[in-house]
RNA sequence: CGGGGCGUAGCGCAGGGGUAGCGCGCAUGUCUUGGGAACAUGAUGUCGCAGGUUCAAAUCCUGUCGCCCCGACCA
């Protein structure tokens, strides 16, 4: 490709919109454009980018024999009433209708389109197992979009989904996608870990998240410093651990604290260890079964205080639909008192006592009445409650479940996701085949999707400098550019363009930046835009008879002979010393 | 959805009742050519939108829309 036919407009000032490095710099290099909150174009050069993922990752799902197809963007409303997620699926799922005032949304993701594609296809064990995929745009209207394209609301996936006639069967399909997964992000260049997770609104009965490892991630991941286990903080175990205090339990007794409230500024007050001050929180779990019907609890949750109560943990205990803080007016319509002031004792709602708190005696805890605070209970002799659960944050230092050596906490970005669902959506929409057996069963079914935009984002998360993107090979927008430097010169011109025509013939994906500019310039483009090699043809190298050639990763600068078949030593370097 | 902030040229910003501004970028020319040169000339705006106040509104008032940031969701 030519630069100076191409489109390729770089911003020297950083946008006032872009918050994170990796947004920064796709819109400096002009490789995305917003158009609405969440809502990129993208440009050609960011095309170009989002092709090679797409590709590697097509590759990667051939190998692993999946299959590829496409589904339609716009879904009707009776899938998901079968599916039952209509009602659940929430805001996030856009919903509109046609001029016939039918119900429509746009996918978000679209396990209730391929069930119905099988359904309608797959009636025997001998179809199986077969997994389809397809990379597809998808529209989640999320609650905020931020940071370009690591989260937008309409985004690239790439989402696929395995059917099996049991479980075992199932198990390898998942293991299959697992380990084409693994070989997808380590052929884009990243970092990555995998992790135990949660599997929040697709529900199904386990799942893995692919993290790319990035102080800038929006997850955090609790690590074992001995052993592979890792997990989602949101579903990382907390082994129920620690010595009972021996300390002699002294009476309880109600103690007025003025206008303290949080648990650190209780126990400050009354001079108390924080460990010894849980708080006590109202949460509401909306669609907990009850027999046939959902019904919305309340439930009061204890942790100590200088741990975090685990919304998806409590949600998972109760097996409800959503947990979430309760809104005050709701604490005070339950408990009749501010969220400050609350405890276990004379408690109206069942209370869920976290791990931890097994291990203290003689706590601090709020009276469920303004000013006041309990001290020195012990909840098994004071109050009533539902039980010990692990229902708190994990934190560094923490044991880990398989081994017992310690926790770490690191950051990610979730660029993929894998769900090993079971039957929920076959059973739900009657997605049944023959067995062996001629017994018509509910097909066993798995759920794959890849972030295509954020895994792009998230290499540039994880390689930049102050120059700009460190694109590795794979996915760069172009492996090599080839920078004539004195355009006025023809010999110079004449030598770009060969070496140029030479690449381009070998099969390597190269730009040379024929504009009339100054050296500057094009080199501070090709830093921004994050080439993985640069060719640099200059009069004074080449009076001596060099090119030269610079790695944007580690700087390196090789210099090679100017005379011979100078592009395929490029091609040499770009093979044996690029990542 | 709650809390905070911002909407003026492609980008970054200033201005704050009376002619629409600056830097970068863009165009033309001269000159320059190994790390964002210089000079000259020039083009580009519903001052987010709608009402209102006023002789006069980018500026004041009211409303509204959009965007960004901080908290609960997800690839």
């Amino acid at each position: 490709m030519r630069q100076s036919r191409y489109f390729i407009q770089t911003m020297r000032e950083i946008p006032s919109e872009a918050e994170v490095i990796s947004h920064q710099l796709m819109l400096r290099a002009g490789m995305i454009k917003k158009v609405a909150a969440g809502i990129y174009d993208y440009l050609p050069l960011g095309l170009k980018v989002i092709r090679k993922v797409e590709n590697i990752v097509r590759e990667n799902m051939n190998k692993a024999g999946a299959i590829e197809l496409l589904m339609s963007v716009v879904q009707p409303a009776e899938l998901w009433q079968l599916s039952g997620r209509w009602n659940h699926f929430g805001k996030e799922l856009l919903r509109f209708k046609d001029r016939g005032e039918r119900e429509f949304c746009l996918g978000p993701t679209h396990e209730e389109v391929i069930t119905d594609i099988v359904k309608s296809q797959v009636n025997s064990y001998k179809q199986m197992p077969v997994t389809l995929y397809q990379i597809q745009t998808k529209f989640r209207d999320e609650v905020r979009p931020r940071f370009g394209l690591m989260r937008g609301r309409e985004f690239i996936m790439k989402d696929a989904y395995s059917f099996d006639i049991d479980d075992a069967g199932a198990d390898i399909s998942y293991q299959k996608m697992y380990d084409a997964y693994r070989a997808v992000f380590n052929a884009c260049g990243l970092r990555h870990k995998v992790v135990d997770a949660d599997t929040g609104s697709i529900g199904g009965s386990f799942s893995h998240e692919f993290m790319v490892l990035a102080d800038t991630g929006e997850d955090a991941i609790m690590s074992c410093t001995k052993c592979d286990y890792s997990a989602n903080i949101e579903k990382a175990v907390v082994v129920d651990s620690g010595e009972k205090e021996t300390a002699e339990l002294k009476p309880k007794e109600e103690v007025a604290t003025q206008d303290k409230h949080t648990a650190v500024e209780v126990a400050e007050f009354l001079g108390v260890d924080i460990k010894h001050v849980p708080k006590t929180m109202i949460i509401r779990c909306e669609g907990v079964a009850y027999g046939k019907e959902e019904k919305t609890v309340f439930i009061a949750c204890m942790v100590r205080g200088d741990h975090e109560v685990n919304l998806a943990k409590v949600k998972n205990i109760l097996k409800a639909k959503s947990a979430e803080f309760a809104e005050h007016y709701e604490v005070q319509d339950m408990v009749g008192c501010a969220v400050g002031s609350l405890g276990p004792v004379n408690m109206p709602l069942k209370v869920y006592v976290d791990n931890a708190l097994k291990y203290v005696s003689n706590i601090v805890i709020g009276a469920n009445k303004e000013g006041y605070h309990i001290k020195n209970v012990n909840l098994e002799r004071d109050a009533k409650i539902e039980g010990y659960f692990d229902i708190r944050n994990a934190i560094a230092g923490d044991k880990c479940p398989v081994c017992g050596a310690e926790y770490e906490e690191t950051r990610g970005i979730e660029v993929g996701h894998i769900f090993k669902l079971g039957t929920k959506y076959s059973e739900s929409m009657g997605a049944k085949a023959l067995d062996k057996n001629g017994k018509n069963i509910p097909i066993v079914m798995g759920c794959y999707g890849i972030g295509i935009g954020r895994t792009a984002a998230s290499a540039i998360e994880q390689n930049y400098d102050e120059s700009g993107i460190i694109w590795s090979k794979a996915i760069a927008p172009f492996e090599v550019v080839v920078v004539p430097v004195n355009t006025n010169d023809e010999e110079v011109i004449k030598k770009a363009d060969d070496i140029y025509e030479s690449l381009l013939n070998m099969g390597v994906d190269v730009l040379i930046d024929d504009r009339n500019e100054r050296a500057g310039v094009k080199f501070n483009d090709a830093d921004l835009i994050g080439y993985p090699v640069r060719v640099s043809v200059g009069k004074k190298a080449l009076a001596e008879g060099k090119v030269e050639v610079l790695i944007r990763r580690t700087k390196e600068v090789i210099l090679i002979d100017a005379e011979g078949s100078v592009a395929e030593k490029i091609k040499e370097i770009l093979d044996t010393k690029v990542l």
